[in-house]
DNA sequence: GCTTGTTTTAAACACTTGTTTAAAATAGTT
DNA sequence: AACTATTTTAAACAAGTGTTTAAAACAAGC
């Protein structure tokens, strides 16, 4: 937490780290405030509600989880090439942020929660850099494989993200520790990697 | 719910229903009871406490999650064969209990939660079935890529499950309806099932 | 100094939380 | 029938919830 931060900065810092590891529900106005070092009232003095401080809070992880990846697209390289720093950095990203994924799906799974709201703009902003419009035309040299974009996004997103929101419950099936499993997801990655590349980018010059 | 059921059975029913939808934090003790239509106190006349009575439902969907798979794998067939098989079955498994995946991985990650506990014991069970050993006599008979165990687990987890996990996010970034996340799921399911077993089963007669 | 507006505080509000209690209803046995 | 043990109920409990209030502390301008 910052040194010099105003209270309401200090406010926001601490929920964002309080409602991405528990959850709105998981969590009260008054826990907030004390991670915060501050006094209850000055929550909703700031931000009138819980409800109101913690859609701030959502939208700012859905903007860093869905703006994490942008720089990426606007490089000058191949789009296997993108792809593979992508995946690189997406696993970095996640490392720093293992909470955000879980955070976002469980909130928008909440029926009284942010389900609704137009979380298309940021997924827009990617479009503009034009990647989905290189990845059709990639198509249609045959340099990549016919897949809707859809199933081409969740494929990616399934195997960077999965892997860090599962991390408890595969350190308890396998019973390894942190480092264990770090190292476990080192490998990892360069599987999703290899495998993602193959399926998306398939070679006509196959003598492995 | 049944309709003959005992009070302690119904609301064993209506904690499972409640619990999995809203997790430990999202929902109370009368909630639940209301759902099964009897008085709260009888809660913990037979379960002592939410804690307990929530310990029980964990311990059954974890059950649930990890044995849904153990029936293919004693099955006669080509490992290939089954891993397709066992793919169909997980998206068919998950379409039906799409909550599952999301309350598992949550509540492993509550730090006053059920992160301790022997959860070996059911994932051994699927050990018992040599589904493991299979794969170890393939790898050493080429007919199945080296690749760490713990990492092949997770690729499949990472793509059967995080497709369901994920749907308001996707229905929401996407502007799907439910309807058309079904049709696009059901594309996906054959997309994940052609990768996994292209790269867990490499062909070297590879022209196409 | 006093007066303005803003920020912070402790206390209170009404309500919900998990849990317990003690009485009432029900079933079972002789 | 009466006595027992079990099940169910409404009410209460203390503690915690989100939120509001009204007074205090603080700053800035005059």
């Amino acid at each position: 937490m910052k040194k010099d931060a105003t209270t309401e900065e200090k406010i926001k810092a601490a929920a964002k780290e309080v409602f991405l590891a528990k959850g709105f529900a998981g969590c009260s106005s008054r826990e907030i405030a004390k991670a915060a070092g501050e006094n209850v009232a000055l929550v909703n003095y700031y931000f009138r509600s819980k409800g109101q401080l913690f859609e701030l809070i959502f939208k700012s992880a859905m903007e860093d989880f869905l703006l994490s990846m942008i720089h990426v697209f606007n490089s000058e390289q191949s789009l296997e090439q993108k792809m593979r720093i992508f995946i690189e950095r997406e696993f970095e990203f996640l490392t720093k942020h293992p909470e955000l994924p879980s955070f976002i799906i469980n909130e928008m799974n909440r029926e009284e929660g942010c389900a609704a709201g137009e979380h298309t703009i940021h997924f827009e902003k990617i479009a503009e850099t034009g990647i989905f419009n290189e990845c059709i035309k990639a198509q249609k040299e045959g340099a990549m494989r016919e897949i809707n974009l859809i199933s081409m996004t969740m494929l990616i997103m399934s195997n960077c993200q999965y892997p860090t929101m599962a991390k408890n419950l595969m350190k308890n099936i396998h019973q390894l520790n942190d480092e264990e499993y770090a190292l476990q997801l080192k490998s990892h990655q360069s599987h999703v990697t290899e495998m993602l590349v193959n399926y998306l980018f398939p070679k006509n010059n196959s003598t492995k």
